[in-house]
DNA sequence: CTCTTGTCGAACACCAGTGTACGAGTTACC
DNA sequence: GGTAACTCGTACACTGGTGTTCGACAAGAG
């Protein structure tokens, strides 16, 4: 593709209207195009030359998210004790599943199913190696599959996104009580 | 009111949308009136004679979908160890939970916030009860609220739903799977 | 400085849904 | 069998979104 040669203010655009697209789409998961263009600052075509249908637009922000999240994830320390490791990761993540929360509704209902999943890749599977090297280690229990444990953890973790956003925790009391529960939920015998 | 006086096809209609919507609602929570009335074998109009609006539709399927749930719950044994007695509550559950999960889905986008969740009050307290029994007793752990125990159970038996949803556990291994990470969870010490 | 690339707003066609109006027809009730 | 209650289909008005087209205009690249 030639998209090198891209004009400097369509760059510019592209960035906001992503950006723009992000916050909308946080606050609101049903943002129309309209609210994205004008938040962004920039006419609804304008928009439409860049990102040919809504879809694609919140896929390219989705994909934005979760690289910028794999970001921040990559540099949290993984090593030694496995369920210290678990803690400093849900310690990080369950932050941005809170900030992404809405942005992920937008995707479940807008991508094809199983896009969203396979977005998720990169996370999950680090995820899966912190658990099984906590189970060769004998710390955590492998009565049941690594890819239900994850699938636990993902879900305690948006639930608990949900219970702050209904005002019934605090942003504070999550990452404790998340990394209470897995650790129990996870440890083996 | 002296709805008591309605005339028996009416009943019988009113009875056919109901049982139509939950149908319709299972398969897509974005279904709309004319697949209900259709699927019930009315006209559209006919729906909007008993339901003034969409969202009152579906408030009305879901406080009957509560109400058979309750049903089905009111005859689980939860006396006896409190351990034994959340398997069997998983048991019945999760099945009520899988079976109405998108049903769940149309309230939530349909319905006032919070309307939800007071629908589910009782099923709530139910569960309130049995863990609350359960820590006094000394086998459910007491350093976490109970209301975030509840909304544990809750997301990990929707995360049940929707691996089963996208094929990566079968029904059978479900309720096992939820018991022994729910039992973990909660246990004390 | 010119020419390509991009932007803008307004307008348009389109679609899918909700809720209402009408008038003719049917069904239960007594 | 008469009457009130109910149903039906069609048609309509309205809303709110998506995606496209147009022509005039602005801005960056070489």
């Amino acid at each position: 593709m030639a998209v090198t040669t891209r004009r400097a203010d369509a760059q510019r655009n592209i960035a906001a209207i992503l950006t723009a697209a992000a916050e909308c789409l946080s606050r609101d998961p049903a943002a129309s195009t309209s609210d994205i263009a004008k938040a962004a600052g920039v006419g609804r075509v304008t928009l439409y030359g860049h990102f040919p249908s809504r879809a694609e637009l919140i896929d390219a922000v989705f994909v934005q998210a979760i690289a910028t999240g794999e970001e921040t994830l990559g540099q949290v320390d993984l090593t030694g004790d496995p369920r210290e490791a678990l803690g400093r990761l849900v310690e990080s993540s369950w932050q941005l599943v809170d900030q992404y929360r809405a942005l992920l509704l937008a995707a479940q209902d807008s991508l094809p199913p199983g896009r969203v999943r396979e977005l998720h890749a990169d996370p999950m599977a680090r995820v899966e190696r912190l658990l099984e090297r906590g189970r060769d280690e004998g710390v955590f229990r492998t009565d049941l599959p690594t890819s239900w444990l994850v699938s636990v953890m993902h879900n305690v973790m948006h639930g608990a996104a949900s219970e702050i956003h209904a005002g019934r925790i605090t942003s504070d009391q999550a990452a404790p009580y998340i990394t209470a529960t897995l650790l129990a939920a996870f440890r083996s015998d």
